[in-house]
RNA sequence: GCCGGAGUGGUGAAACUGGUAGACGCAGGGGACUCAAAAUCCCCCGGAGCCAAAACUCCGUGUCGGUUCGAGUCCGACCUCCGGCACCA
């Protein structure tokens, strides 16, 4: 039998949509507004059916909610700065520019063929001048709050793409991107101040309800606030202090040693000159390079050196010996700790060692005993702590905590694991930084008015190595006027790491052209937050830890009225072939056009809905998607056969009660198919098995009407396309074509997007009858078919009177009987 | 190590608040149509017991226990896989 027409059909709905302008928003509408925002990508070529999946579950949404009565903003853009551009150019010996360029035209030209749809008269490309500018505006708003700064930093350098990486981009210790170790180098780097918004990042993810509970779990973890207080230590004989964090006060008593970082600057003036200077040396360049080597855990117990000097503990004044260790990290807390053996694993591992005393301070129960465990568990007892001995654990900490404080000796401290982000990078394919350093008056901003500082185009953009941008060797980029004093001066030569062009592009697509201002605060007040943003789960931690920043941050500045920016978030899983994730390199990608090619584009949709629940990772099968080309072969056929009635409208209303059983089965399947459909989507994106619920009406569908038609008998005409129509308008947002061309074929007009989703009525949702089960002592022992809703007694009643449960009963009586509305009854005997 | 998530047929997966395990597909087997094939349509399809069929019975949701009339679902312990963090004081 023929297929039907997919490639005319698709072909004809992509260019009506585009020419109608199908998701076209109106922001005016706010009173029903749904913001749908999927991740914007990153214009890098091709798409394989992988990628789709976002955009194919963001269409669908996008739909239902439209024909919901949603006035639904779907719009799209373009991540378009970045490396890769860089080095697809070099390699193809194009500018990045024209690269980006060609791939989005292609990405477009794909989404179209897919039958997604987006609102394009906002598309926004944050490559462009008129996007950037604003990027650039964001920076000189975080240098005028004092949340831009410079400073000389170590930072990771990978020395294959050649430049600097913000920690996260860092890997085991190699690069994100290549996978080249890591290097450490010393520049002068821009960094925005996130942990100044720690805490409120943090304790703003308990209003996230609609997140998935494990990205809001490795968020909080990457933050990871911890309570604690500095400590000050006298360095014995010198007059110098360290300072110690800890976030066990409590246990102050208990340190019997202290361990510097290899790292710590205290570190370099206690070796200066000593007797064993050398041997200090050595191991502080052993411990250097083990540092860049980057994987290995460090063993606490493995490795430290006596540095022949002693602190003095503030409280008790005891001497306690200085050790430097690289199990303590200069980059958290001070750099320094006061190393408590008998309560902290670590510290007992290193005291183990090198043979130094463990002294018990916290005593949990009635025996003495060391618990070499950091975590904090609050239910000791304090002992060897002078005054303070007998005191709880949680008194404890503030006691000591308060003495220090008024004594000056320490000071309570918030401590973060979130670090600065460093967000300058040396290359060419970014927003330069829109900074000027001036000898006289230091690092000024570009005027707002001078804005954007544009990217030069006829710049050598391969990269340097020498740790400077390839925009420093452009003489007419840096040289320029200081708007300050007007003085010669230079412009800063690093561009913005692309984090930054993404942490606020769904502001800008409710104003993209606006040359006034990066995005109007009444518009975004009303349309966000997000109602529901939809990407990929490797974006948890970076991208939406970043774009929560920089809306707290604009929202602390009053240009926006609220601080988190994506109500709902989904985060679908991959699609895999061969038990891996598909990629390029790995030679396991779908081509879309395979697909699209022999069973079009509402095949490849259906079976990326159908495959699995969306969230979840999972394995493509060739075989499986000619399931779903059959199952719309189907229903494009079910209408061919049945044109003559179905073509033309049937008026009337349904009478239910003039049906007979099997149509009376089909009217309640259709509306059973309505209410599991609008469920499954609304509730938990779960189209898989919304889809299974319109395979099961159309095999419900199936036997009517066919030979009727045929004989010119046709029963019923107002239910047969009652039924179908419900079917069209259900499959609709799944596979926009088919539906479209059958809602317009069965006498509709307008598009089947503008006309409402049918309504379930909760009276037919169920079928009449329904399969009680019998049960003896919890195991099946028959089956009958009764109506539905037979109250409990009549169930109790069928069940004893069954000849199998008489049987089972032997004249006794049950012990007792569970009955479970329209489901079961349960005799215990 | 810590924090999440997941283990169900040959396979992708269903199973709403504890109540018929395996819906809906795919693959496979059988049949109809056909000269034949494709397409389509119909039937079967977790395992075991029975020569076979029907009926029936038992077992079965990673493992071992528990709660309950009843557990894939709840509780406890464990195993495996995936993801995140990993010297954070």
């Amino acid at each position: 039998m023929a297929k039907y027409p997919h490639a005319e059909i698709e072909k004809k709905w992509q260019d009506r949509w585009a020419h109608d302008g199908l998701m076209r928003c109106d922001l005016s509408r706010t009173d029903r507004k749904f913001y749908c925002l999927m991740m914007f990508p990153y214009p890098s070529g091709e798409l394989h059916v992988g990628h789709g999946r976002n955009y194919i579950i963001g269409d669908s949404l996008a739909r239902f909610k439209k024909m919901a009565g949603y006035e639904v903003l779907a719009p799209m853009g373009w991540d378009a700065f970045g490396l890769p551009a860089e080095n697809a150019a070099i390699q193809r010996d194009i500018h990045p520019a024209q690269w980006t360029r060609d791939n989005i035209a292609r990405m477009k030209q794909q989404f179209h063929h897919w039958g997604v749809v987006y609102d394009w008269d906002r598309e926004v490309t944050s490559c462009e001048p008129d996007y950037y500018k604003w990027t650039q505006w964001l920076f000189i708003q975080l240098f005028k709050a004092g949340l831009a700064y410079r400073k000389a930093a170590s930072v990771n350098w990978c020395p294959k793409d050649k430049t600097v990486l913000a920690n996260e981009q860092v890997v085991d210790g190699a690069c994100e991107r290549c996978g080249t170790p890591i290097e450490e180098r010393h520049l002068e780097q821009w960094f925005f101040k996130i942990t100044a918004f720690a805490d409120e990042l943090l304790s703003d993810l308990g209003t996230l309800a609609d997140w998935p509970e494990r990205v809001v779990t490795m968020q909080r973890n990457w933050i990871d606030r911890s309570d604690g207080v500095e400590i000050d230590f006298e360095v014995k004989g010198t007059g110098r202090r360290v300072t110690c964090f800890t976030t066990r006060p409590d246990t102050l008593f208990g340190a019997t040693f202290m361990v510097l970082s290899p790292f710590h600057p205290e570190v370099e003036r206690l070796i200066a000159g000593s007797r064993r200077e050398d041997e200090f040396r050595a191991a502080i360049a052993r411990y250097q390079a083990d540092r860049l080597s980057g994987k290995a855990r460090i063993e606490p117990g493995k490795d430290g050196v006596f540095l022949d000097a002693y602190a003095v503990n503030p409280v008790s004044g005891e001497s306690i010996p200085i050790y430097m260790a690289p199990y303590v990290l200069m980059e958290y807390g001070t750099g320094a700790i006061m190393a408590v053996p008998a309560h902290d694993e670590r510290d007992f591992e290193f005291a183990t060692r090198y043979e130094l005393p463990v002294r018990e301070v916290v005593r949990f129960g009635a025996t003495p005993g060391v618990l070499p465990t950091s975590s904090y568990s609050g239910d000791g007892v304090l002992v060897n702590s002078g005054a303070f001995d007998g005191l709880g654990q949680h008194e404890a900490f503030a006691k000591i905590a308060d003495d220090l404080e008024r004594r000056g000796l320490g000071r309570r401290r918030v401590n973060y694991r979130l670090r600065d982000w460093l967000i300058s990078r040396q290359r060419y394919w970014g927003a330069p930084i829109p900074m000027i350093h001036c000898p006289k008056c230091g690092v000024v901003a570009v005027p707002e008015a001078d804005l954007p500082v544009l990217l030069p185009h006829d710049v050598d953009f391969r990269p340097r190595g020498d740790g400077k941008s390839p925009l420093a060797t452009s003489d007419a980029f840096r040289a320029v006027t200081c708007p300050q004093c007007g003085g010669a001066a230079v412009r800063d030569t690093d561009t913005m790491d692309t984090f930054v062009d993404s942490s606020w592009y769904f502001l800008r697509y409710l104003s993209p052209k606006d040359s006034t201002a990066p995005f109007q605060k009444d518009l975004c007040d009303a349309w966000l937050p997000v109602d529901q943003y939809i990407g990929g789960v490797e974006h948890a931690i970076l991208h939406l830890l970043y774009a929560r920043f920089i809306t707290h941050f604009l929202h602390s500045q009053g240009h926006l009225g609220f601080g988190e920016p994506f109500a709902r978030l989904f985060t679908q899983g991959m699609i895999q072939k061969n038990g891996i994730k598909m990629s390029k390199s790995r030679g396991n990608v779908v081509p879309p056009d395979s697909i699209i090619g022999p069973m079009g584009a509402d095949t490849m949709r259906l079976y990326i809905l159908f495959l699995a629940p969306p969230e979840r990772d999972s394995e493509w099968n060739d075989e499986s998607v000619e399931g779903c080309y059959r199952f719309l072969n189907r229903v494009w056929r079910f209408y061919e056969a049945r044109e003559s009635v179905l073509a033309k409208p049937a008026g009337g209303p349904i009478d239910e009660r003039a049906l007979t059983a099997p149509e009376r089965a089909l009217f309640r399947k259709a509306h059973w198919a309505i209410d599991r459909v609008l469920g499954d989507v609304n509730d938990h994106f779960r189209f898989n098995t919304a889809i299974s619920a319109l395979m099961e009406l159309m095999n419900v569908m199936a036997p009517f009407g066919d030979e009727d038609v045929q004989s010119g008998s046709a029963q019923r005409p107002e239910l047969l396309r009652f039924a179908f129509d419900t079917l069209v308008r259900l499959l609709a947002p799944m596979t926009p074509h088919i539906c479209e061309e059958l809602w317009e074929r069965t006498g509709h007009r307008g598009s089947v997007f503008a006309s409402a989703m049918p309504a379930a009525n909760p009276d037919y949702v169920k079928s009449e009858q329904f399969d009680l089960v019998i049960q003896v002592n919890s195991k099946i022992r028959a089956r009958e078919s009764v109506p539905a809703d037979t109250d409990s007694e009549a169930m109790k009643a069928i069940a004893l009177r069954h000849p199998r449960v008489i049987e089972e009963l032997a004249g006794r009586d049950p012990k007792r009987v569970v009955v479970i509305q329209n489901k079961l009854v349960n005799v215990v005997i």
